[in-house]
RNA sequence: UCCCCGGUAGCUCAAUCGGCAGAGCGGCGGGCUGUUAACCCGUAGGUUGCAGGUUCGAGUCCUGCCCGGGGAGCCA
């Protein structure tokens, strides 16, 4: 019977057939053990010469890391083995014997740099690390999905290809769409408001995409973003919304890939510090932090990462960092009615000087205010008219942000690069595999 | 685009002042009945990134190029 590792503690005493991959062997005398992986964990099999013929004990000698196999065997609880179980072998078929695995198996000492392994990103997914990682990944990525429809909002994506820019045209992907230009999402937002006057409360999950120059630890060209778009929320409405996301994602994490995170040495406690209520601080008051610290800084300016880490260092929760210049933010942010030289804006900062995960504001909402914004920035008015239709009928303040996964998955694992919480990167000039 | 670091065995790295190119891991062969990225013995394995230059002699010094990494600018 096909069983998958995952399972085997509800199967002890019985014969079962694994269908794996070789991870790793360990040869003693007339034992031999097999680590074996099937996607859902890691287990021993145990192959005894006193016990198995000797073909099936040579083939278990001689078997190379990474060949696929189907084998057989009884299952065993054993307190000696990590997972609680072991896998006495009796028959072992082999699908492909492979000879020469690119990507070494090695000690911890002379890991491959990360340029080869990056060559051989098919192949370095199936080590222990990397398979942590997506794991944790895959249960974030779950976790939004159902804090956000238990909040009654629905999940309705954003197209990928556009006529227009939301964060800024030169970090635009063109493309040809059947002689027109056009261009990959930057981001769902604006079809997201379109979407919020007609459910209210709607979120888009997908790849967006960003032609910047960029060689930091923090960035992708591709990468995904999950953004809420809220009819009628103002900024505290989503400061709330955040904080409570965040909180249940990383609890969720704690609760479904503790295992994973341990395999990653995450420090755990790091990540059981995430409740409420998250530190909200204006820029002003992340400015005063900086000067503090003495790092020299001029207002007006958007952060860099050294600046997002000091401020970030300062709390051991994510800080909430409200009205930022309006000059440094985007043009459909909303200003304070009260300062107008501000924007009703949020950005959230993870930890550990993990940077920012979170971009959120009050939309403008007027539209003349939007057309003056719009030409403000230099943007050509004729892509934007349907996005200018929301002012025109019916339109009602509303609010949203966006949450980048990658950097969050970087964060909570602990992974110093975000190149490592993607199955493909996409990066500067790094395109393969 | 700019700055910094690097490229020597499959992998990680040594190689004194410019003087015989080495080790660990991995591979292969052998040993070991409880190993947890095992251990022990043996063994094979090299166009020192590429091209040129200096020198009696270059892995080492010089020039150019290629590739990789880190950072900055830029950037939600």
């Amino acid at each position: 019977m096909w069983v998958y590792v995952e399972d085997l503690p509800r199967h002890v005493g019985e014969k079962v057939e694994l269908r794996g991959w070789l991870a790793n062997r360990r040869k003693s005398g007339k034992l031999v053990f097999l680590i074996l992986r099937d996607g859902t964990g890691f287990v021993q099999g145990v192959v005894n010469r006193a016990e198995v013929d000797e073909e099936t004990f040579e083939r278990a000698r001689r078997l190379y890391y990474e060949s696929s196999v189907r084998v057989t065997g009884k299952v065993r609880a054993d307190s000696r083995a990590p997972g609680g179980v072991e896998l006495d072998v009796e028959k072992i078929e082999v699908i492909q014997a492979t000879t020469d695995y690119p990507i070494p198996k090695v000690r911890e000492e002379n890991i491959p740099d990360v340029g080869k392994l990056l060559a051989q990103r098919h192949l370095w997914i199936r080590s222990r690390r990397q398979w942590a990682i997506l794991r944790v990944r895959d249960e974030v990525q779950r976790a939004i999905e159902d804090f956000l429809h238990q909040e009654g909002f629905l999940r309705l994506d954003a197209p990928i290809l556009t006529t227009m820019a939301v964060e800024g045209t030169t970090t635009l992907f063109r493309t040809d769409y059947f002689g027109e230009p056009a261009y990959l999402s930057q981001s769902g937002q604006l079809y997201m408001e379109a979407l919020a006057c007609s459910h209210g409360k709607v979120y888009c999950f997908g790849p967006t995409f960003r032609a910047e120059k960029s060689k930091t630890r923090r960035h992708l060209t591709e990468f995904w973003m999950m953004e809420p778009e809220w009819a009628f929320a103002t900024l505290e409405d989503l400061l709330d919304l955040i904080e409570n996301l965040l909180v249940y994602v990383v609890a969720r994490v704690l609760e479904r890939r503790r295992r994973e995170l341990e395999m990653l040495g995450r420090d755990l406690t790091r990540l059981e510090a995430v409740q409420k209520p998250f530190p909200r601080i204006t820029y002003d008051e992340a400015v005063e932090i900086l000067h503090k610290a003495g790092l020299a800084f001029t207002p007006p300016d958007d952060f860099g990462g050294d600046e997002e880490t000091v401020i970030s260092q300062a709390f051991d929760r994510p800080v909430m960092v409200t009205h930022y210049p309006a000059e440094v933010k985007a043009f459909y942010m909303k200003r304070d009615p009260e300062r107008p030289d501000r924007v009703r804006c949020v950005d959230v900062l993870a930890p550990e000087g993990y940077g920012e995960i979170v971009g959120g504001s009050e939309r403008e909402d007027d539209y003349e205010t939007l057309v003056q914004r719009i030409r403000e920035h230099g943007l050509p008015l004729e892509p934007y008219q349907w996005y200018l239709d929301l002012r025109r009928y019916g339109t009602v303040p509303h609010g949203g942000f966006g949450l980048g996964l990658e950097r969050t998955v970087a964060w909570i694992t602990g992974v110093r690069h975000v190149r490592e919480t993607i199955p493909f990167p996409r990066m500067l000039e790094k395109i393969y595999p």
